[in-house]
RNA sequence: CGGGGUGUAGCUCAGCCUGGUAGAGUACUGCGUUCGGGACGCAGGAGUCGGAGGUUCGAAUCCUCUCACCCCGACCA
């Protein structure tokens, strides 16, 4: 490929829109363009980086024995109807009418339709295992896009869905999955972990994610460097303390405690490390009263496992200012559980505290020397918040260590919930009549790139990974237009390789040599050669990795054997 | 949806407070000089100042409404 024959679009300064570094580097590289928000244009730089991750997932799939098909972006509501989603999806789920006023959907993902087509294709257990998978445009309405193709709206997706016999076969395709996942994050040149996760809204039970690790990912990961657990930190469970609850030592005192709201106030203004305070969170319990949560001032409250609590209502919602003022004559940042009569439920670490400090139900005002059982009743106890660097592992084999992710991918043992809703019955070899197990299998695609462009760059651009760059190598010919030797030996190393199934760009625009290294090295080509008079007098050229910090020069004789050796050298070591 | 912010040339932004001929850099076009790390000179093209309404002799600027976008929280590949 010649640039003057292609489109590279690129800019010295980040559109004001972007924030993260991909985002910014995608713009400013001219891989995608924003038509709306959560909404991208894929570029023709773009989209060569995107068919290459699509095409390492279409081979890890098919060599993991799943088959691909197509289904439709629209989808009747009646199939929504049927499995309950179209009133329990929400507002992510985007609407449409066609002409009859028929309603639609443009489908957020496809466990409705693949049911439908199995439902209609599949009647015995000799059709059994099946996995099917597409790799699609999906539409979520989101709150709130952002960071580019990392969250947007419409995205491509490589969704699979299958079907089994019986429970022990779901769990065997589902460990077939994790390895190919697994090798698919490999191929791409990425650091990934695959973690235990929350079922979320999916439904099912077992669930892992895969996350590229990156400092700016929006997931926190917390895992043990002596043991093989990992798990979301939403999901990581803080193992009870191991320490009896020490004896009361202080009396109870109320403190005035002005304009202090906060923990990190709270502890500034009375001189007390934050672990020797409580953070009281009021939420609507399930029976619509008020529930004290109550976790160490230094820890967070998970919502997730909050939500999990059967005195809780799901999804968790906090109490609002009214119900807090009737229920503790205080606003929230002097709360607490003495003398609060409803229901009550501490974290584990809270269990063994003794002598602590928490808000008195009164504006402005502190309890210290706190103790549970003496100053107010033992609460419920409960797993309630993240897990912090340091904590046991779950495992028991050390102590957890956390790290940031993107989540790219996510596995789920679905089991019978959408086949009993949409009815996929088989019949066995008995000839009794049952319903499938189900998995799913989903990678984002589209933030797989975003993801990619997260975890490698640096101050002049892109360094992408060499499995999915949109070029292998970049020829850089100083002078094109005036010296037939350099555009020559420019040419014929570009067809020579291009020959050999190599992806070369030639940058023949005759532009300054400034000009094109910027180029070049913002879009994330892996390798360059640079040819000009001045190498060509002693028939050298100059090779420069993205990542090298300075270029050697290589005879010019070699430099075809040379390359292709060193391109197609590491593709085969896949 | 709540909170914060921004809309002026493809991109980055100034001008707005204090109303009076629409600006800079960059990108683009032409010519010339340059030519191994985002060159320089000259000339040029490019803007419904997000939109609608209002105030005024006069609105990018003041007022009202509206739309779009970005950032922070709950959702997810």
């Amino acid at each position: 490929m010649r640039v003057t024959q292609f489109l590279i679009s690129t800019l010295k300064e980040a559109p004001s829109e972007a924030e993260v570094v991909s985002h910014k580097l995608m713009l400013r590289a001219g891989l995608i363009k924003r038509l709306t928000s959560g909404v991208y244009t894929w570029m023709p730089l773009g989209l060569r980086v995107l068919r290459k991750v699509e095409t390492i997932i279409r081979e890890e799939m098919n060599s993991g024995g799943a088959i691909e098909l197509l289904m439709p972006a629209v989808q009747p509501a009646e199939l929504w109807q049927e499995s309950t989603r179209w009133e329990q999806y929400g507002p992510e789920l985007l609407r449409i009418k066609d002409r009859h006023q028929r309603d639609f959907c443009f489908g957020p993902t496809h466990e409705e339709v693949v049911c439908d087509v199995v439902r209609r294709e599949i009647k015995s257990y000799r059709q059994l295992p099946l996995n099917l998978y597409q790799i699609q445009t999906k539409f979520r309405d989101e709150i709130r896009p952002r960071f580019g193709v990392m969250r947007g709206r419409e995205f491509l997706m490589k969704d699979a869905y299958s079907f089994h016999v019986n429970y022990d076969d779901l769990v065997r395709e589902y460990r077939n999955m994790h390895d190919t996942y697994s090798r698919i994050f490999t191929r791409l040149g990425l650091k990934f972990r695959a973690v235990a996760a929350d079922t979320g809204s999916i439904g099912g039970t077992g669930s892992h994610e895969f996350h590229v690790l990156a400092d700016s990912g929006e997931d926190a990961i917390a895992y043990c460097p002596q043991s093989e657990y990992a798990a979301n930190v939403e999901l990581a469970e803080a193992v009870a303390p191991a320490t009896p609850r020490p004896a009361a030592a202080q009396t109870l005192q109320k403190v005035h405690t002005p304009g202090v709201k906060t923990i990190a106030e709270l502890s500034a203004y009375l001189k007390l490390p934050a672990e020797r305070t409580v953070k009281a969170v009021v939420v609507d319990g399930a029976d619509g009263k008020p529930v004290l949560l109550l976790v160490r001032g230094d820890h967070e409250l998970n919502m997730i496992k909050a939500g999990k609590l059967t005195q809780v209502q799901q999804p968790v919602t906090f109490a609002t200012a009214e119900a807090i003022s009737a229920a503790f004559q205080a606003a929230p940042g002097s709360l607490g559980p003495v003398g609060f009569s409803g229901t009550v439920i501490a974290d584990r670490a809270v269990g063994v505290m003794a002598d602590f400090v928490v808000g008195a139900n009164d504006d402005d005002h502190h309890l210290t020397g706190v103790n549970i059982g003496r100053d107010f009743a033992e609460p419920v106890f409960a797993d309630i918040r993240n897990v912090v660097n340091g904590d046991a592992s779950p495992d028991g084999k050390g102590a957890l260590e956390l790290c940031r992710g993107i989540e790219v991918g996510h596995i789920f043992q679905l089991r019978t919930k959408y086949s009993k809703a949409l009815n996929l019955a088989f019949l066995d070899d008995t000839g009794k009549s049952q319903i499938m197990e189900m998995g799913c299998y989903g990678i984002g695609a589209t933030r797989v790139v975003a993801a990619a462009i997260e975890q490698n760059y640096d101050e002049r651009g892109i360094i992408f990974p060499k499995a999915i760059a949109p070029f292998d190598v970049a020829i850089v010919p100083i002078g094109y237009g005036k010296s037939a030797q350099v555009r020559e030996a420019a040419d014929r190393l570009h067809d020579a390789l291009t020959a050999a199934g190599i992806d070369v760009i030639l940058d023949n625009r005759d532009e300054r040599p400034g000009v094109m290294f910027a180029d070049m090295e913002l879009i994330g080509v892996p390798h360059r050669v640079v040819i000009g008079d001045r190498g060509l007098k002693e028939g050298q050229i100059e090779y420069k990795g993205r990542r090298d910090a300075e270029a050697r020069t290589m005879p010019l004789t070699d430099a075809e054997k040379s390359l292709k050796s060193m391109i197609c050298g590491e593709s085969a070591q896949h």
